[in-house]
Formats: C-alpha cells, structure tokens, sequence
DNA sequence: CCGCATCCGGGGCGATACTG
DNA sequence: CAGTATCGCCCCGGATGCGG
C-alpha cells in the first residue's frame, strides 16, 4: 500500500495493515490457526482470488504471516500468523468490540457469515460464573459448521467442532444467537426469535453476561 | 467504502472506517479536539483537499463526527468528534502499540513530523513514579510547536503549549526524544544523538519507563 | 482440485487548479 | 479560509485460464 509518509505509529501501522482485506485476512488465521489458501477463501467470502494471493504475500514480506509446505500426506502451502502477526490480535478486539454496536441491528440482507466467526463475541462476551462447577459444553449450530464451546476452571474456550452428547445444543439463526451471546436477549427473547434448545437452557446462565 | 458483506464486528467496523485516511482523521481529532478544516489539513500532511472534505462528510454521516458552526467572532465550522467517535480511541491506541514496532529504526527520508503526535507515546509510555513529588512541567521541542507535559497527582498530560519557566525542556529531532520516551533510549545516548536539556535532565528519571 | 496469474472495466485516490 | 472541480492513474473486483 501507498505510505501515508507519516512519522505516528498509527499511520505506520497502516501503512502495513492498512489495505482492503488486509485484518479480514488476519483475523481468519487468528480464527483457524495454519490454513490452507481454499479455506482462507471459504472464510473471506467476496474476496477476489488474486487478491487474496497478493495479500497474503504481503503480509508474508512484511513478517506478518508465514507460509510453511505442509509435509507430504497434504502437500500444500499452509499459512499462520508470526509472532508479529498474533500481535494483531488486540487490534481486531478493539475493532470489534466498537464494531458490535453495527450488529444489533441484524445482517444487511446479503450479509454472508461463518459460524466461526461466533469464536470471537462467544470468547468475548462470556464468563465462566461458577469457576468451580463441573466442566460444560455447549454445541453452537448457526451456519456452515458447528461450534462446540467448552467451560472450564474459568474459562470459555470456543472453536469448532461437534459433540455427541453436549450438555446443550443451541440452535438458531446467527442474529439472536449472537444476542444470547452479547446480553441483548433472555432465552425467552431469543426463543421467540426462533432460536431452539437440546438440553438445559438454563445451562446457559452460567455463562451469559449481564444483560447491560 | 464498499461493504464486506460480512455478519462480523470486525468486517461491519472495517466497513465504516476502513477507508484510506478515515482512522488518520480520528487520530487528528482526537489529539486536538474541536478543530477547523484547515488545521486539520496541516496536522495531515499528504491528504488531497477533496478527500479530507469528502471523509468528514462520511464520517458524520456514520455518527463518528460533528460539524458545529462556531460562534460569531471566529464564524468557521468545527469539526469534533460524538461519542461514537471517541470510542475509537482504544482501537488507535492498539494500532500505536503494534506500530511502533516500525518507528524503531527512525523517519524515512520523506516522512512528515507534526509535533502534536508526540502526545500519544508521552501518554502512553511516561507514568509518574512519584505521585507524591511536587508538580513537574515539562517542555519539548521537536518540531512545528512545542508540547507541554504536566506530571501531577500521578497522572502525565501531554498538550500543545509553551511554558516560560518549565522545569525541563527537551529540545531535539523526533526520532531520539520519541526513543527518550519509550525508554529505548538513555539520556547520555538521546545527548549523542542530538538532543540537548535545558534544566536539570535526571528529571526525566521521574517519568521515564523502565528500559525493557 | 489447489493455488495462483492474467486480463479488463470501474471507481477510489492523488495532485492541482479554481472559486465564494 | 473552506472547500469544489477536474483529470489521470492505479487499486480493486470479477472473470477466466492454467500448471501442478
């Protein structure tokens, strides 16, 4: 990207992160962890392909990703943040969390999504309230794929995966599921909304924040 | 800007200030709050005229900003910036922190320099070790005006201004006083590159972090 | 199928000139 | 002083091709 010409750290830091697509990239490896370039593209959806190859050069110049050959079973080019990159990651938080106040709202009509971008509002907005209780896991089915979160010691630890027998399975749209997640809905608001459970629902109230 | 098209905080963020100089012009407002379009145009060296117009129309149309006509004797517009946008504050606090990684090495031959953007790594990087110790005042001289720290009460507030009588003042080019603030550099090693005190230097020592 | 490279149309961006 | 107008250019988006 052209330089802003500025000696502020800000304007640096755009200088490098700054381009179209550029943290969207970022945050899907920070979601993924090392991914191959077709699953970059399934979790980017309208990104151009070339435009995708020339970002990810980029960010690999600018010592922001890494791209490693995977060993012979896969044979191809895996991508993963550096150390440089995982840095990033407190800048995506904050983009969120100012960025949150654009989804009560609902998605535009041709808004796509990923179930795993539920991995950043559930680790966000959700607390583990009894640290001491048993273990729990709730199953997520918002989209393209589960999202299986765990409860743990403390900690909400989200990603995806399926479980086979979870202590709950919640089920809906990813507008209301996001509303659970965030306190702008009470079970009842989101079953209204359309959203179902497989379990307990009142599992949910140990992890669900304060309704602000 | 052209939506993502995403159901994600980060993408509905980048949707609106994801745009070419929008964050640079929260970053002026911020640093100066209720400013006139010119002297946001001089503290954004490199802005074509016509984009700077055209962003403080989007970003008060998206809440970000507010156009006030001043009172009579001065009769321009201000510009400032709604709550909305002083909640981006902590998203260019994170983008500084990741990028001073590349102020490290010094301004590039081009680079432009405005005095004012020393408030941000004083701000952040200076604490008051003493909170107890008397008011401390001091001046530094980087470039188009000089800039006003007041350490008091444990707190360290960085501002345009000049003082007649300041405790210190620290007069040299930006790339060794910003490493003086950041703790990379040592007094006797800012001296070597050029940085010159008038009053007593160890004063620093009250507000410099520790070198990491 | 994966991981791009190439081509091309349109629009955002940058620089300058101009105006009330 | 505070913008508007104009005009290249290059980035971006969408489509297609293509070697491994």
């Amino acid at each position: 990207m052209r330089s802003y010409h500025q000696y502020c750290a800000v304007a640096k830091a755009l200088d490098v992160i700054g381009d179209r697509w550029t943290l969207l990239i970022v945050r899907e490896l920070s979601l993924r962890g090392a991914s191959r370039y077709t699953d970059l593209r399934r979790g980017l959806p309208g990104i151009a392909t070339n435009l995708l190859a020339d970002r990810l050069r980029e960010l690999e110049q600018a010592g922001i990703v890494a791209r490693e050959d995977a060993p012979p079973p896969v044979a191809t080019a895996l991508f993963s943040l550096t150390e440089r990159g995982e840095a990033l990651v407190p800048v995506l938080h904050e983009l969120g969390l100012w960025g949150v106040r654009f989804m009560t709202e609902g998605p535009a009509p041709d808004d796509e999504f990923r179930s795993r971008w539920l991995a950043w509002p559930a680790e966000t907005f959700l607390t583990d309230n009894e640290p001491d209780a048993p273990p729990l896991t709730i199953e997520f089915d918002t989209g393209d794929e589960p999202m299986l979160a765990r409860v743990q010691d403390g900690r909400v630890q989200v990603g995806p995966g399926r479980s086979d027998s979870p202590d709950l399975r919640v089920i809906g749209d990813p507008y209301p599921v996001l509303g659970l997640l965030s306190g702008d809905l009470d079970l009842d608001e989101a079953r209204a909304a359309g959203v179902s459970f497989e379990g307990p629902a009142a599992a949910l109230e140990r992890v669900r924040p304060n309704r602000s």
